[in-house]
DNA sequence: ACGACAAGCGGACCTGGGTCCGGTTAGATT
DNA sequence: AATCTAACCGGACCCAGGTCCGCTTGTCGT
């Protein structure tokens, strides 16, 4: 009933580099043609630039296109639908945020032992999302998109990949999972902004967690 | 920008009880005007039909308005939204389910010791979810909601008593949130359906992560 | 019974996401 | 430079959720 669409294409960002999330996805980029690489630059600027202005929420697909000077049909077929153009606009925050746990100092990143490093990835990403907020949310609007996305397969390896190294035992995969369950988006967002729970307080059962398998 | 709406009604369902989910939310139940109540009826009854028919995706708000022989606007006055039709219509099968839990037979309901019935709790939850597929996802097409609803305030309260009982130490509220995570819809669809891992596995990451904790 | 009024009703209407298709154009090939 | 074609473009169009408001009707007090 819903067609697979041509493969998103998510190359070259407004800052040069490839946009795309790297790794996860079997890396496709199919070489847009100038005219079309010119309009994606413009339509994710001019979306950055209406949602920093009055908030993502109220921006309309059709906002963007005009404010773009293209019709609504080329920004579906570049981003596919809203929350494609919402991953990419995410995905810039995203790549700087993987790199810092891949290639970054420690804690965070490589060099520091597993545990440590797997309660300093969960602190980061509550920081993270709660600084983009609403585009996170904006983003996950469809929650059933959410765990196939780049974005979440790589957070998943990576949490995979530290519970591995700390020697945990158990079904890593499903671990993984239910970790990342305490880091979604939507829960965190609850805690913080309608049950009124504090920042330190959600980072804190974080590090709780980890310890319970960890420790 | 988004006003509270009329508290929705939700009250006497076709079987003749109490629709709403008792207990958590400070019961409001602003007794329907006789033909309100006739046509809430209906409309739930066509809802069921059709989507047992067709898949409740299949079904918009207008087939079941005229197929109850009403106009939209009265669907609407009595849900509030598409969600809030789902959710009523899931409240037969949500309190079963509470029920069970409640004043069931062990080691569900009281009698066994937490750490068990706990355990229980997320097998059943699985497989729970699992019968009703359709229905639990269309109902959770709107995350920012789910953890408002009643019966995940329901939930919470129970497992936070749960684990109260097994004398577990920690943030207990956090705690809660962290396993039911691992039992948001989305999440186990995800596992079962797109990433092919069996049920029996997944209830075992369950009992797993449940240890970490009591044991 | 009857009158008043809150509650309910319906369906036209609005909005915004997503699709379609005839016309256009980049850019590779010769 | 001429040509060919796949990719691209635009904006009219469709659909479904949600809102509005003038009219109707159940209910309750007298």
């Amino acid at each position: 009933m819903i067609e697979p669409l041509p493969p998103s294409p998510m190359s070259q960002d407004n800052l040069g580099g490839r946009a795309d999330l790297a790794l996860m996805p079997s890396g496709e980029a199919p070489r847009l043609r100038a005219d079309a690489a010119r309009n994606r630059t413009r339509l994710l600027e001019v979306a950055a630039r209406l949602a920093a202005e009055r908030g993502i929420a109220n921006v309309t697909m059709e906002d963007i296109a005009c404010g773009a000077g293209v019709g609504k049909g080329t920004v579906f077929r570049r981003f596919g639908d809203r929350t494609g153009l919402l991953v990419e606009l995410l995905s810039h925050h995203e790549q700087q945020f993987q790199s810092s746990f891949l290639s970054g100092p420690p804690p965070l990143g490589p060099g520091a032992p597993p545990a440590q490093r797997l309660r300093a990835f969960g602190c980061t990403v509550i920081r993270h999302e709660r600084a983009h907020r609403d585009f996170y949310l904006a983003a996950h609007a469809e929650p059933g998109r959410r765990r196939t996305s780049p974005a979440y397969q790589f957070r998943l390896a990576h949490v995979g990949m530290l519970l591995r190294e700390a020697r945990v035992d158990g079904d890593i995969e499903l671990i993984a999972h239910a970790l990342l369950g305490y880091l979604e988006t939507v829960l965190i967002d609850d805690l913080l902004t309608h049950r009124g729970i504090s920042v330190e307080r959600v980072e804190a059962g974080w590090c709780d967690l980890v310890d319970r398998f960890t420790g």
